[in-house]
DNA sequence: TAACATAAGTGGTTAATAGTGGGTTAAAAT
DNA sequence: ATTTTAACCCACTATTAACCACTTATGTTA
């Protein structure tokens, strides 16, 4: 499934005193008038916050909404996806208020940066990243697993 | 069949001293006009009670319908979702009292988490969920299997 | 390169809405 | 008839969202 949005680059922000963050110019560009200043904001996979345009997100939920609950699989998953995905809309200054539960998930103190993943944005408390981004050294065989789809 | 609510996100409330609970507003504000503030709470699958804006119960109902009553599991799908359906509105604040029964179900305390899950809403006692939250590890083969269907 | 202009980022205040509690009236049950 | 229960309404408080203003950065033009 491909998108209409590349995001990219690494930007670095002040969470301010009431919990605001401000989405980086250059990334608020690409958002389209269908998107109309809306967003999902939820849990990354690490520790770490996803955005998505609303459009984009909508695609998301489209197949999210072909599992049927009566699936033990499915309920916990759903639950587990859609509990944290807020929808929010930022402001005339392109800020909007990260809720307190992905502060906590993410451990988000003042300094954050966020980065540009293609399809989403990603929220991170820079010194968190700076550690992962030692440490987490993938092993090759992964990446030569992710060579045979991906072409660089 | 894919639906036209699409509840995400969590929050969190007290049932007060008559029982009533309070819809989150931002849930509250997708119910369209034809549900004038109508809806249904039942039994859901797992010990939590279900919400269903009425015009979303009666396309479930339809397909209840096509469901024979020759087949066992079919009966008791039915039985437990039908008998315990009540018919509800909210009142000028957003709220509605929950029947005891439900109440008894789910194990509703004080403390309850209400979860938008697309096309219905979970009250859930919220100790109970982050209980389950923490045990019901799914395994990820079974989530394995998802991925190939779902693609986040 | 200096001055200006525009855009981006930051902070705070005000206004609106949401959540909560309680009270009153109407209905129902004993 | 009295008590209990439920629906409806009103009011207070806390939180959230919208707005305004200032500062810093970037970029453009003389």
């Amino acid at each position: 499934m491909s998108s209409q949005y590349t995001f990219t680059g690494q930007y670095s922000f002040n969470i301010d005193s009431k919990n605001r963050i401000n989405i980086p110019a250059p990334l608020r560009k690409q958002f389209s008038n269908k998107d109309k200043k809306t967003f999902v904001v939820t849990r990354g996979i690490d520790s770490c916050a996803w955005i998505y345009p609303i459009t984009e997100w909508k695609k998301i939920q489209s197949e999210l909404q072909q599992l049927s609950s009566l699936s033990k699989t499915n309920r916990i998953f759903l639950r587990n996806h859609l509990r944290h995905a807020n929808i929010l809309k930022y402001d005339s200054q392109g800020r909007f208020v990260l809720p307190q539960s992905l502060i906590e998930y993410a451990s988000i103190k003042k300094d954050i940066t966020i980065i540009g993943v293609l399809n989403k944005i990603e929220i991170w408390n820079t010194k968190l990243l700076n550690e992962i981004d030692k440490s987490d050294n993938v092993n090759d065989q992964s990446y030569d697993q992710l060579s045979e789809r991906v072409n660089i």
